[in-house]
RNA sequence: GGGGCCGUGGUCCAGUUUGGUCUAAGAUGCGCGGCUCGGGCCCGCGAGGUCCCCGGUUCGAAUCCGGGCGGCCCCA
């Protein structure tokens, strides 16, 4: 069989969820067949990945003064009743601990679905004076929310991995310049990614149960859907008043704090990232966040076993040397081909192949990943040109990602253009006046909703609303959405 | 909320319309052995299945009926 079902199966722009599914599995990313719907596991080549991306995360958070912190995954019912809107976004997809054995708890616990109201009564004992803030923590960690939509593996679980940022401040302009530092950290990692993202601030009744207003980070999906990648909360003294975080100022007054949270969602950027750079071959990985960089292949001709195995050894030696993350693929029941094929899969973004040929030389044939282009180096200059390979295969693959984002993205003048953008599962801008009731009535109107309008700045709206004829006030992103 | 489709070894699935030929076929994957190993080669041997669950109809159910569970899609 030349040419493998498997290769004709993988059509990545025919059918994207059959694509996804199949590289998740087969790429060991996760596996999506825990007997509990919505529950999903991390298999090793994506947990890797998770975690190559959640420290990239957690370095820059802590490089910006946030300590890492492990809250409790319990949360006392008292302390999660204390907000009010908060309760009313989150109560129905909360999963309760109401037993231990036979016993009724005589006070219920329920699973985070998001940790503000576990750590804001400890806030309030670590916050005296104002020389307490600014405080900023961070966790990684899992959350529970008994998602009612359809489930979709990295996409939406009803566990999910994230990370979870949560800062107090003095006033409101210091809370105000940490959801700008938020913003920045997150721009940060999704740019070492290589992933385009559109930055939104949600529509009043779109924001964060809680918050005063939400920042996010959607990005682009095959399907058309957007994904929601991350997100940034200006909470003001919401929570603060509820929880009693009360401080101390220079002048010995008592003032209320003001809060922000952020978090960002780990499966939802793994799914970014293989939807974005993956191709009919597998998973492209970003070599920023790739287990593996570089994956040596032998070439054991006859006679030339021993000399090529040493040689490898040799090679990985010199790329170990160099701080490359290297391994060594000498497993003898695969073919050649077949490492190709795996590793292709994998989305190690360059492959060595090392043969007799390459042993008298004393060369390497390098592979880039995105593009199947073969260059050769000699083990002088090896560090140097996988360097310089992994860059390039990086920016091409963030340009490919821009460029595909700036195509997806369309402006529709009246209600027709609109529908018809949706349709075609476009990401489309429109005029609206900022009145919820005419992105109700585009939400009624059209399978996608008003995701929100340009964070920081943007477009200026010009012209009438696109519902109501009452002037613009913001240029507004209307998506399909999960 | 409304409508539709589906559930068979690890994976993809044939078989269901018309019950018996099913002791469930095939591909792929897996294990062992061989091999001339530069893109999934080839040869031999082998393991692997409560046909989603419960109940019913029947001499006989993967197949028909009822209920349940699980998954997917479309529409509002």
């Amino acid at each position: 069989m030349k040419f493998g079902l498997r290769g004709l199966m993988m059509q990545k722009d025919e059918d994207f969820t059959g694509w996804f599914e199949r590289v998740i599995l087969e790429a060991q990313i996760v596996d999506d067949r825990y007997p509990v719907k919505g529950f999903t596991v991390y298999m090793g080549w994506g947990y890797r990945i998770a975690r190559a991306i959640a420290r990239m995360l957690e370095e820059r958070l802590e490089e910006e003064g946030h300590q890492p912190v492990q809250f409790p995954v319990v949360i006392p019912e008292d302390a999660f009743m204390r907000e009010a809107e908060h309760i009313e976004g989150f109560a129905a997809s909360v999963f309760w601990i109401t037993h231990a054995g036979d016993t009724e708890l005589d006070r219920r616990l329920l699973l985070r679905p998001t940790s503000e109201t576990a750590i804001y009564p400890l806030f309030k004992l670590w916050i005296r004076s104002h020389a307490d803030l600014p405080l900023r923590v961070h966790q990684t960690c899992n959350v529970y929310r008994y998602e009612t939509k359809a489930t979709k593996p990295l996409y939406r679980g009803r566990e999910f991995l994230w990370n979870e940022a949560h800062t107090a401040h003095r006033d409101y302009e210091d809370a105000e310049r940490q959801v700008r530092k938020g913003v920045e950290i997150y721009r940060y990692v999704y740019d070492r990614l290589g992933l385009s993202y559109l930055i939104l601030r949600r529509p009043d009744f779109d924001k964060f149960a809680g918050a005063d207003y939400s920042v996010a980070f959607d990005t682009w999906n095959p399907d058309g859907k957007v994904n929601q990648i991350g997100t940034v909360h200006q909470l003001g003294e919401n929570f603060a008043k509820a929880f009693e975080l009360e401080y101390e100022d220079e002048k010995g007054e008592h003032r209320l704090a003001s809060t922000t949270c952020y978090g960002m969602g780990i499966g939802r950027v793994i799914a970014a990232i293989i939807a974005h750079h993956g191709d009919d071959h597998g998973l492209i990985l970003p070599p920023a966040v790739a287990p593996i960089q570089v994956i040596i292949i032998p070439i054991p001709f006859k006679g030339y076993e021993e000399s090529v195995k040493r040689y490898a050894r040799e090679v990985e030696a010199a790329l170990k040397e160099g701080g490359i993350r290297v391994a060594v693929d000498d497993d003898d029941r695969l073919r050649p081909g077949e490492k190709y094929y795996k590793w292709e899969m994998y989305g190690v973004p360059l492959r060595a192949e090392v043969g007799p040929t390459e042993v008298n030389e004393r060369t390497v044939t390098l592979v880039r990943r995105d593009t199947f282009q073969r260059s050769k180096a000699t083990l002088e200059e090896l560090k140097e040109r996988v360097e310089d390979l992994l860059e390039r295969v990086y920016q091409s693959l963030r340009e490919r990602s821009w460029r595909r984002l700036e195509r997806e993205v369309v402006w529709a003048e009246n209600l027709d253009e609109l529908k018809a953008h949706i349709e075609e599962r476009r990401i489309v801008k429109v005029n609206w006046c900022g009145d919820p009731h005419c992105a109700f009535r585009i939400k009624d109107e059209v399978a996608g909703e008003v995701r929100g309008t340009a964070w920081d700045g943007g477009e200026e709206a010009k012209g009438p609303c696109i519902i109501c004829g009452g002037e613009a006030k913001h240029v507004a992103i209307v998506a399909r959405t999960f």
